[in-house]
DNA sequence: CCAGCCGCCAGGTTTACCTCA
DNA sequence: AATGAGGTAAACCTGGCGGCT
């Protein structure tokens, strides 16, 4: 059975995450920290999920022995003739706990060529005549599997081995097969995350760049009317620059606002209007903290 | 307090499988 | 129909971290 991988779920809720991103960007919230990716709402579902199952991802000896006791008495892809592979499938993620110990890997490789068999039998139902000397033969999840880890990961993105072996119980596969999806599934998700954030960050750039290109066009035209005020006499004004002389804040309006009248501004010799301290009135610095610099002492001594 | 062990996860890689030109 | 390129996803490897003993 061939499954595409718009049957899979994936590209369902990887374009929820997007609409998520996107209304976020739109009110412009971009969260811009690396953690924000996956880090963060990983760890909050974690948490909350903890809270559910009241346990850490951290099994304890009770745990761990409950988990074996529960899995003999389901059969989570066990082939009736194969070993008993409790270990493998009780206790997750055998690849990093054994590969950094010397001598283990073959024993590792062993388990997952028996692993492979199972796999293969159980989700597939091929014969042990296709099974090959390659011991990494891969297998596609049916669409219903598919789904429902689709559906679990939306719950949560983390499991607990209670879930894992629950959802793997359910999904006629071992538990490390789930686990392997959830963690593909989640950088897959940061992936998809990333890729967002970095088209909007582009988005942010390209604003910007414009923006500054229009402001120092801007100020090549302020500079050339200061420099020629004759030239200036003749002509109105771009804009009207009006600085605020305490803080030395300048504020753009539009030469049809009346905040700075043109004429007056036309008698002048330039195109900035002091106006009287510290009356801000709908202008932008009004709003906009005040950081002024270290000789603003100059013009606002200490009463 | 420290060391060793264990389990989990992130990030990266490998590889089987699938689609399409 | 055959085939090679490219994409995708399952499986794997490695290193780090935290909890436990």
């Amino acid at each position: 059975m061939m499954v595409r991988k718009d049957d899979l779920g994936l590209s369902l809720s990887l374009n929820s995450t997007e609409i998520q991103q996107q209304q976020s960007s739109s009110s412009l919230q971009l969260n811009l920290m690396p953690s924000s990716v996956s880090a963060s709402p990983f760890m909050v579902q974690k948490s909350s999920w903890n809270e559910v199952f009241g346990s850490s991802d951290r099994g304890t000896d009770m745990y761990r022995n409950e988990t074996r006791s529960f899995l003999r008495g389901i059969d989570v892809n066990r082939m009736p003739s194969n070993v008993d592979c409790e270990e493998e499938a009780g206790v997750s993620s055998p690849n990093s706990t054994l590969s950094s110990v010397s001598g283990k890997r073959s024993e590792r490789e062993i388990l997952n060529c028996e692993d492979n068999e199972i796999e293969r039998a159980c989700s597939r139902g091929i014969s042990d005549e296709e099974d090959g000397e390659n011991c990494r033969k891969k297998l596609r999840l049916s669409k219903d599997q598919s789904a429902i880890l689709e559906d679990s990961f939306k719950e949560h993105n983390t499991l607990n081995p209670k879930q894992k072996q629950a959802l793997a119980k359910q999904l006629n596969l071992r538990p490390r097969q789930v686990e392997v999806w959830f963690q593909n599934r989640r950088a897959r998700t940061k992936l998809k995350q990333t890729e967002v954030d970095c088209e909007y960050l582009k988005r942010c750039c390209e604003n910007l760049t414009d923006e500054n290109r229009r402001l120092q066009k801007e100020v090549q035209e302020l500079r050339a009317l200061k420099l020629s005020p004759q030239f200036y006499m003749h002509m109105t004004p771009p804009t009207t620059l009006t600085m605020c002389p305490s803080c030395e804040r300048v504020a753009v309006s539009s030469s049809s606002n009346g905040s700075a009248a043109p004429s007056t501004v036309a008698t002048t010799t330039s195109a900035v209007t002091p106006v009287v301290p510290h009356q801000h009135r709908g202008l932008p610095w009004a709003t906009a903290p005040v950081h002024h610099r270290p000789f603003d002492v100059l013009h606002h001594p200490r009463s």
